[in-house]
DNA sequence: CCGCATCCGATAGGATACTG
DNA sequence: CAGTATCCTATCGGATGCGG
């Protein structure tokens, strides 16, 4: 029984109200599954076609097995990705984007393209703010 | 010098080359402010109006002074939030969002969007892997 | 080849107490 | 009122070793 975030949701009626009102509850869900080191990558690789998990595992460069698998089972679970198991010997297991996840991975790309377009303003305010810090310690 | 995770785009050249050419390197540094437990619900106040700390921090529901003050101040960090504090006995101290948070609150809108029309499908999936494991394990 | 179990270090975030 | 400093816990993710 994996443990899930709904406690943002099911809290007190306040904590609860507070979220419903604000449409911060829902996205939450999403955020939690993608925010991860791996879930983003892993969804990327899949957009182009379906990988088996060694596969997957080469070309997501620094990924430890057992994360591999822990980020492609929280997927499968929320139905982003489907996962097929062919009983050959040795084993062989098929990843590939359910329609969900690829509509997941389309509309992330929204949020993508707004970082590439504006990265070097946020760098440059994260520039801007060391330095007035370092002034102020000095 | 707050770290940040750039180390996803400066490691090896085989590393680097992986995230720029996916497009998912810039989307991290975004993604990794956004996607703490109490930014996503002070981008959502401040998008309405300004706040002052105490005043935003009775809002959210759960956050402590801490936490609220490390969230602001990264928030600002990055260019998103604008930290104002006036000379006065008691202090007071107005946060509102620049241009460029009011545009990433806009971008997010997207993903909050989706995440609200997807969210019983992601419920139903986790709901049928749920029953499928436990039908396993029993 | 794929996955699980175990251990272990690093980090996020809560509680509390103290300053201007 | 706004912020800082300290401590403490829970969770994330890496390393390694075993099993089908």
């Amino acid at each position: 029984m994996p443990k899930t975030s709904v406690e943002y949701c099911t809290g007190t009626d306040d904590h609860a109200r507070q979220w419903d009102h604000r449409a911060g509850c829902e996205v939450r869900t999403v955020l939690d599954r993608v925010s991860d080191k791996w879930s983003l990558l892993a969804l990327s690789y899949l957009s182009e076609r379906s990988h088996r998990f060694s596969e997957l595992r080469r070309k997501i460069d620094g990924v430890s097995q057992r994360m591999m698998t822990v980020t492609l089972r929280q997927l499968e679970r929320d139905g982003l990705v489907l996962r097929t198991v062919h009983p050959t010997v040795p084993p062989r297991v098929d990843y590939e984007l359910t329609p969900l996840g690829a509509n997941l991975h389309q509309t992330i790309q929204v949020l993508s393209s707004w970082s590439e377009q504006h990265e070097a303003e946020i760098a440059a305010a994260r520039a801007a703010y060391d330095a007035r810090i370092s002034a102020v310690s000095a």
